[in-house]
DNA sequence: ATCTATGGCAAGCCGA
DNA sequence: TCGGCTTGCCAT
């Protein structure tokens, strides 16, 4: 390590700095080779065929937003940068001599002029006056105190990114392809016919014209086709001083003893720095693997650099936390020159100054991406385990710590972490990588961001651009929020800020022949037929104060549409009529198919995050009232769809916010209900699914429903709970099977007989300590960091607190595996218990209340079960004794 | 700089 | 001992 460093030297020319102290360190370690590491320098054409652009940016040399294309035919990177002469800018609603004479302010030294602009203001549905005050630079605008947004009382649209504000401006579509024309950005010409345009249009000839206006950009957006981007996967291990704990990427202490590369084009590569005694090890890994050694760390890192600058898209997991800062930092340490780094490293991010570096940690963390595209197939957010629950394969699993391995082992490891980091972009033809494009192409967020950030950032983006386009003022929050004011409806749960949906209580019992009957996207269907946004609820009008909404003092607009009720209404119109029905077309090939359900699939994250954010006081756009508006007609549909089934002499057994669980209807009972909601509600309601038999308890969200071909749907019950023992868990499945196989009320007998067994043979498997210690184990997630507990110390907190103690780091989102003991504090960790503590009463009483749950409505009871499996559990030990 | 919503259940904690 | 509160996990 060299003593000084740039840091403590407290100068600003680093770069003088630093070849003094590179010749300072040459000086002291002659002879040092210096690889060859190349500065990064965009390149510039004038002409390009046809280039898709991933990503836009504020180039600083040039005061100019730039871009990234990626073109399919070289499979490179095009860089390009504006030449509208397009500049940062916020409004005012002081006119052009107000500003002026407004202290510091044309006087700043970003300061370029003012212009005078006309807007439309949704709020007081009028055009109005803004005065646009245009600046040098992004920073002159906002990000320091000096800035002129400071200068002025209010200032609009102040707050938006540099290169967010130029896509909106040029209307520039991210990830769609554009040519460069004599050194002039054109978008590439509509792929789609007019044929086709008019054959899509006939599918939505009942809408109203601008909502099918919205329907031609969505479909010219999807139907244009979709790249296939040339990327790499890349993954360093480290050593570590401290074997429990995880090498810090700022301090970047350690060796980079191991990288692996594996790209697309099926090119694997794996890179080892020569350690004293390390043995080669005897695992072989495919002959088709690069293995290279080195001597020198420095080599590494010159390869890893030209592998950033020749991809376009980088792929990690966590790379912006750990990877790329690590190797920033080291490459730092190790005296590297800043400009040979090919990472710009943010607070948060790291991005390159090449391709496009892609995090999927952050991606598949969004929780929107969890439950809507992967149905929570994963919940626990390791590598291992999202690539477990995805792709069916792990991490390579390690008898030792990384340090000690092998050449061969640590290569194995190390390669495995960038195959599955590739394959969870390439797995389903590539679904990952189009799904992002896709979502980019709705939302008009370049690559990084959208991968990063979550829904309501990608809906904001979304609805500014629309603003934008239409010369809408974009509104400030607190404008929307003294505009519209607070939510009106008391919520159920305490704590919350208005009302939600309804529950219907469930008739306890067992029956057949369920019909769950549903409104097809409950919630974007309303915000579209009720022309709900945040200008068109509670507005201006006096006229309109007569079109209330059901149960609250809230009226909507009658004279104008709502923005978010176009584009939500059109996009769900885009899903339901259009991409669903062609993603299940069996007479289209199989790859179209596939490609029609990531963009249903894309479609379905952002209808069902579209109400939340209106509700989240996160969203820029956040209006209260119109959340609480989606909510009580969600409640009046559902009341009323309840109502009318028992009107038309149908037992409603179940229900929940969107749906109705109708026992044993007649097929023309529910033709008769499905058209009254059609003419009545003007919503889609339809046959969800139907259950041979459901069984319910007296809970809400918790049933259990069998498909007629024995398949079971578990909701909500205990036994499915991912936190519960796994002997638990083992045991309610085999419950389930047999609820399965039976086929009508006779064959409930037999199953009840083996239900019996099961929970006698795991009682007596608990009595004996049959079980291993893993096998009774609680997995239950650390919510937030542990010092932070304390209003309560749960349970897992305090075995969580025993690890620390161990000297293990326990970190927001672990895991921890705990069993219940019979000691005064009640858990230990399974890693420090031992089977001899315990504690078989507490097992006992998980294992009666996972089965009550459906025991109620089975008819049996618990105890009795226990009363004869008393006498046998004796007469077993008395046998074995 | 970042963060979708509410309803509902089980279990355990902790102060009255 | 009781009951409100906290926490995690799930349904929609």
């Amino acid at each position: 390590m060299r003593a000084r460093t740039l840091e403590n030297l407290n100068v600003t020319n680093y770069e003088a700095v630093e070849e003094e102290l590179f010749t300072e360190q040459q000086e002291r370690d002659a002879p040092l080779k210096r690889w060859e590491m190349p500065v990064f320098k965009a390149e510039y054409t004038d002409s390009l065929s046809q280039a898709y652009v991933l990503s836009v940016y504020y180039d600083g040399e040039s005061r100019r937003a730039g871009l990234k294309l990626y073109d399919p035919e070289t499979r490179k990177i095009h860089f390009w940068l504006d030449n509208t002469r397009h500049l940062p800018y916020c409004l005012s609603d002081l006119s052009i001599d107000e500003l002026t004479a407004i202290d510091g302010l044309t006087g700043h030294p970003g300061f370029i002029e003012l212009q005078a602009v006309k807007k439309y203001d949704a709020l007081e549905d009028r055009e109005i006056e803004m005065t646009k005050i245009v600046a040098k630079d992004p920073l002159s605008i906002g990000g320091r105190r000096s800035s002129i947004r400071e200068k002025i009382p209010k200032a609009w649209e102040a707050r938006i990114r540099y290169y967010d504000c130029y896509t909106f401006d040029r209307q520039l579509l991210l990830g769609m392809p554009y040519k460069i024309v004599k050194g002039d950005l054109v978008a590439d010409e509509d792929t789609l016919t007019r044929e086709a345009k008019d054959k899509i249009q006939n599918l939505f000839a009942g809408e109203a014209p601008e909502v099918r206006a919205y329907i031609d950009q969505w479909s010219t957006l999807f139907q244009c086709p979709i790249p296939s981007l040339r990327r790499v996967a890349v993954d360093i291990e480290v050593t570590s001083a401290v074997e429990t704990r995880v090498p810090d990427p700022r301090e970047a202490m350690n060796p980079i003893i191991a990288t692996s590369m594996v790209d697309s084009d099926g090119g694997r590569r794996v890179l080892l720095l020569r350690r004293e005694g390390v043995e080669e090890g005897t695992r072989r890994l495919p002959s088709d693997v690069d293995v290279e050694y080195y001597d020198d760390e420095e080599a590494i890192l010159a390869e890893i650099f030209k592998v950033l600058l020749e991809y376009p898209v980088v792929l990690t997991f966590n790379g912006d936390d750990f990877d790329l800062r690590y190797i920033y930092h080291r490459a730092m340490n190790l005296g590297i020159r800043r400009e040979s780094i090919p990472i710009v490293l943010g607070e948060r991010f790291a991005h390159l100054t090449y391709g496009i570096h892609v995090d999927l940690y952050k991606f598949f963390f969004n929780r929107s991406i969890q439950i809507y595209a992967f149905s929570q197939k994963y919940t626990e957010l390791s590598l291992d385990s999202v690539a477990k629950a995805i792709l069916g394969v792990g991490k390579v699993e390690l008898a030792t710590p990384i340090p000690q391995l092998s050449y061969s082992d640590l290569a194995a490891y190390c390669l495995n972490d960038s195959e599955i980091t590739l394959q969870l972009t390439s797995f389903d033809d590539e679904l990952v990588m189009k799904l992002i494009q896709v979502m980019m192409r709705i939302t008009k967020m370049r690559m990084e961001d959208l991968t990063r950030q979550g829904v309501s950032s990608w809906i904001r983006n979304l609805m500014y651009f629309e603003h934008r386009r239409l010369s809408y003022l974009i509104p400030r929050s607190d404008d929307i929020l003294e505009s519209k004011g607070k939510a009106t409806s008391e919520a159920i749960i305490k704590g919350k800020k208005f009302k939600g949906a309804i529950v219907v209580e469930p008739k306890p019992g067992i029956h057949f022949n369920v019909n769950v009957l549903d409104f097809a996207s409950l919630y974007p269907s309303i915000i579209k037929v009720h022309n709900l946004s945040y200008e068109t609820i509670l507005c201006t009008h006096k006229q309109c104060r007569t079109n209330t909404i059901p149960g609250l003092p809230h009226w909507i607009c009658k004279e104008r549409k709502g923005l978010s009720s176009l584009i939500i209404g059109s996009l769900r119109d885009t899903r339901v009529k259009m991409y669903k029905k062609m993603a299940k077309d069996r007479s289209l090939p199989t790859n179209l198919q596939n490609l029609y359900n990531v963009i249903q699939l894309t479609l379905k994250v952002l209808l069902n995050a579209s109400y939340g954010v209106m509700g989240a006081a996160s969203f820029n756009l956040y209006c209260p009232p119109l959340a609480e508006a989606v909510t009580a007609i969600g409640r009046y549909a559902i009341t009323k769809t309840v109502e009318k089934a028992n009107a038309f002499g149908i037992e409603v057994v179940y229900g929940d916010t969107d749906s109705v669980f109708l026992k044993a209807p007649t097929p023309s009972q529910v033709n008769e209900l499905l058209g009254w909601s059609e003419e009545e509600l003007g919503m889609e309601l339809e046959i969800d699914k139907v259950y041979r038999y459901a069984v319910f308890s007296h809970l809400k969200k918790n049933y259990l429903g069998v498909y007629p071909d024995g398949k079971v749907d578990i909701k909500g019950l205990m036994g499915k709970k991912r936190h519960i023992p796994a002997f638990l868990k083992r045991s309610f499945m085999e419950m389930v099977e047999a609820l399965g196989d039976v086929q009508s009320p006779s064959g409930f007998e037999e199953a009840k007989q083996r239900i019996r067994d099961v929970v006698r043979t795991c009682y007596k498997s608990l009595k004996g300590k049959a079980y291993s210690l893993d096998d009774l184990a609680l997995k239950v997630m650390i919510g937030k960091p542990l010092r932070r507990y304390v209003k309560t110390t749960p349970q897992h907190v305090k075995a969580a607190n025993l690890l620390v103690e161990a000297g293990q780091e326990i970190k927001t989102g672990d895991i921890i595996s705990f069993v219940k003991t019979t000691n005064a504090l009640g858990v230990k960790p399974v890693q420090l218990a031992s089977i001899r503590e315990v504690d078989v009463n507490k097992y006992v009483e998980y294992l009666k209340s996972t089965f009550e749950q459906v025991f109620d409505a089975l008819d049996l009871d618990f105890q009795e079960i226990m009363g004869i499996s008393k006498l046998e559990s004796f007469l077993w030990n008395y046998e074995d004794t």
